[in-house]
DNA sequence: CAGTTAATTCAACACACGTTTAAATACAGC
DNA sequence: GCTGTATTTAAACGTGTGTTGAATTAACTG
């Protein structure tokens, strides 16, 4: 009983818990999870989780904030860099110093989404829930800077002639999340649905597919 | 105590649960609901689900059968009456007969989703998470019919030279669900960050944008 | 080495939930 | 009008949950 001795791996409790919490939240859901669950999971009990973050809700919070706060973060950078890099598709629409903004928008999301597929159906789980107590916390801190980054970087395309004069950038930011974001909410049933397995093979084909989509269109 | 005079209203205690309940499980998930509250919006008490459905999963079970049985038969009966017809779309592109496969699906799904905005943030809330007692049904009874219709149309517009002969028609189909399901699941947070809301004029706006995305892509 | 703080354990509490049960009552058939 | 069945009620049961508190010990400070 009491304080143990330190722990054999470098790792401490309140990471564990994080990481534990992840896997839980994104399988089962926030109510399907127990904070017992969760604990023994991390190797330890649940009275560690109002120890570091005050409730069951703490807990969850500072989930989604690390995990949110690093994709914003990556956007943003990568998108500063093309920008400072006076970056775009050439003439001929080809794919130029890292490739066109929407290009470059399916590169870091299938790339992140691969690493963290749980991230979205967390975040549908428990964001989009009527009364959801996260649903604020994520549209301000996450939802709205993502939209104006994207939105403007859309916007300047249209305006340098990269893309349709007509093209409904709003409307269109909400088509490229939906193309980049649903398969990965949808991933188990779409494996069993199509009989293919989401490995590095097939999101490369899906990366290669939504662009073409997106870009050209489908008509012969 | 006991049983109650007959109903003033013509409703009878099945149906009113089964509406409760959809509205419930649509707005706060499937744990997130007591049938003690379905019970309470419905008029009557939570023995009642206990009775016309056996226990909760009953419930949700009979819920999702209803409702999604009555979309995919929709589908398919649309599908069959274009087929019928000897459709699609004229040489040029324009739509005839009721458009191209495509724009068929997009005024189908969008017109139920209107209707009946829950549906897919109630599929994606209980069939998505992992250890869902109700995935397999969904799976089986309502997501490889819808696909292996819309997979086949597909195939026989690729074929017919409607549609690009290197389009990808299982990621299409992938595709074409985002893209007509998405806003709807990500309605409460979309209207927030864009500052619109879901009325019919901005439904409209979507099912043209989202035609014209697919169709003819965003390239200027 | 003494005293203080940080970290952890275990046991218990209070509550809400799904479910069951027994009783009560309306309705249909005769 | 009596009887049997379908429907509904209220109350209770058992379980699992988030949460709290007291006890315990490791680590740090001087």
């Amino acid at each position: 009983m009491g304080r143990p001795r330190v722990r054999a791996s470098a790792s401490d409790v309140r990471s564990d818990l994080l990481a534990a919490a992840a896997a839980a939240f994104s399988a089962r859901g926030y109510d399907g999870v127990s904070l017992r669950d969760v604990a023994k999971r991390a190797g330890t009990t649940a009275a560690m989780v109002h120890y570091y973050f005050g409730d069951k809700g703490g807990l969850f919070a500072a989930l989604l904030d690390e995990t949110l706060a690093s994709v914003l973060e990556r956007v943003r950078s990568a998108l500063a860099a093309r920008s400072a890099a006076g970056g775009g598709m050439g003439r001929a629409g080809v794919a130029a110093e890292g490739g066109s903004v929407i290009e470059l928008f399916f590169d870091i999301a299938h790339e992140t989404l691969g690493a963290t597929p749980w991230i979205p159906r967390l975040v549908l789980r428990e964001v989009l829930s009527d009364e959801a107590p996260f649903r604020e916390r994520f549209i301000e801190g996450y939802a709205r800077p993502m939209s104006l980054l994207l939105r403007g970087a859309l916007r300047e395309e249209v305006k340098a002639g990269r893309l349709r004069a007509d093209f409904d950038v709003d409307l269109g930011f909400t088509s490229l999340i939906a193309l980049a974001v649903f398969p990965f909410i949808g991933q188990p049933v779409i494996e069993r649905v199509l009989g293919v397995s989401f490995d590095a093979a097939f999101r490369t084909r899906l990366t290669v597919h939504t662009k073409r989509l997106v870009l050209d269109g489908v008509r012969a």
